[in-house]
DNA sequence: CGGGACTCCTGCCAGC
DNA sequence: TGCTGGCAGGAGTCCC
């Protein structure tokens, strides 16, 4: 499940291998993700070059040319995997949807089994008004992602503190793993409703937990990625190690706890937490 | 407006 | 062995 750490790692190394990098013919396979892609997908891009690659939340705004972006979204099981031109490749697989040659004889393709993932155009140099980006919160890497902006957003909320934190208009680009990850290490309960959020310092331990996390677990993607990328090219989902995720019935990792991490179901997702770490 | 349920889709795995 | 049911999850959308 790719969460921000997920496709920071992806769009550095979709730059690396494609910035300036002409896009000579895109292949549909599919016309439709989880949305239908404009009809004009594969003619707006072709013969443009790929110019900047940002991300925003979870997702990757790939600039194409003059006054035209790519957007791109990983959903759940999306992989964009890089094809070097010298290379043959196997029969494409019955999930790779889009497939942009590059020219030198090198594909990009856009995989994805659930399709619940997202490829769109962004006609102009706005893409930061575009329908799905315009009403996303703020990046979790940044200043403004502080104690104070935590407190003040969750004033008066009732909803979990998970849901809070799993909400892109509030914060963009935290997942269920790496939010169940950074509540464990502020030592909060995800069950906690967001208002109990009153204390500041409590706050401010909660974004630096925020961010450690995610600061972590972009630098590991970024150790991984290139051996990664030579065995097949893949710029996708890295598993890390999690102290709590996927870990229901173990031992808390923290020294001399003993406590059994223990996993429940919050807004139909499942979360996992140390009940004596965290309170 | 807040909050929760529903929905998309397929791979995978446990259980029979 | 093969089928089935449950689960996983990002996030838009709908409804109360």
């Amino acid at each position: 499940m790719p969460e921000l750490p997920e496709v920071e790692t992806v769009r550095t190394g979709l730059e690396e291998a494609l910035a300036g990098r002409l896009i000579e013919k895109v292949e549909m396979r599919r016309m439709s993700l989880r949305f239908a892609m404009p009809e004009d997908f594969a003619e707006f891009l072709t013969g443009r070059r790929f110019g900047a690659f940002r991300r925003r939340g979870k997702y990757l705004i790939i600039e194409t040319g003059a006054r035209g972006h790519l957007l791109a979204h990983l959903g759940m099981s999306g992989r964009f995997t890089v094809i070097a031109g010298d290379k043959s490749h196997a029969p494409y697989g019955k999930h790779d949807h889009v497939i942009f040659h590059i020219e030198g004889g090198g594909r990009l393709i856009y995989t994805d089994p659930r399709r619940f993932g997202v490829l769109d155009l962004v006609r102009g140099d706005d893409w930061q008004k575009h329908r799905l980006l315009a009403k996303m919160g703020i990046e979790p890497l940044g200043n403004a992602m502080n104690g104070t902006f935590l407190l003040d957003r969750a004033r008066g909320r009732r909803t979990a503190l998970k849901s809070f934190l799993l909400d892109q208009r509030i914060i963009a680009g935290l997942g269920n793993i790496y939010v169940c990850e950074a509540l464990y290490r502020a030592g909060i309960s995800p069950e906690r409703p967001a208002l109990s959020l009153v204390d500041e310092v409590e706050a401010s331990q909660l974004a630096l937990a925020i961010q450690s996390v995610l600061r972590e677990a972009i630098a590991a993607g970024g150790s991984t990625l290139r051996d990664y990328a030579q065995s097949n090219g893949e710029l996708g989902y890295f598993q890390h190690s999690f102290a709590v995720y996927g870990r229901g019935g173990e031992d808390c990792p923290a020294k001399g706890c003993g406590a059994t991490i223990v996993k429940i179901t919050q807004a139909g997702r499942s979360s996992f937490y140390c009940p004596k770490c965290q309170g």
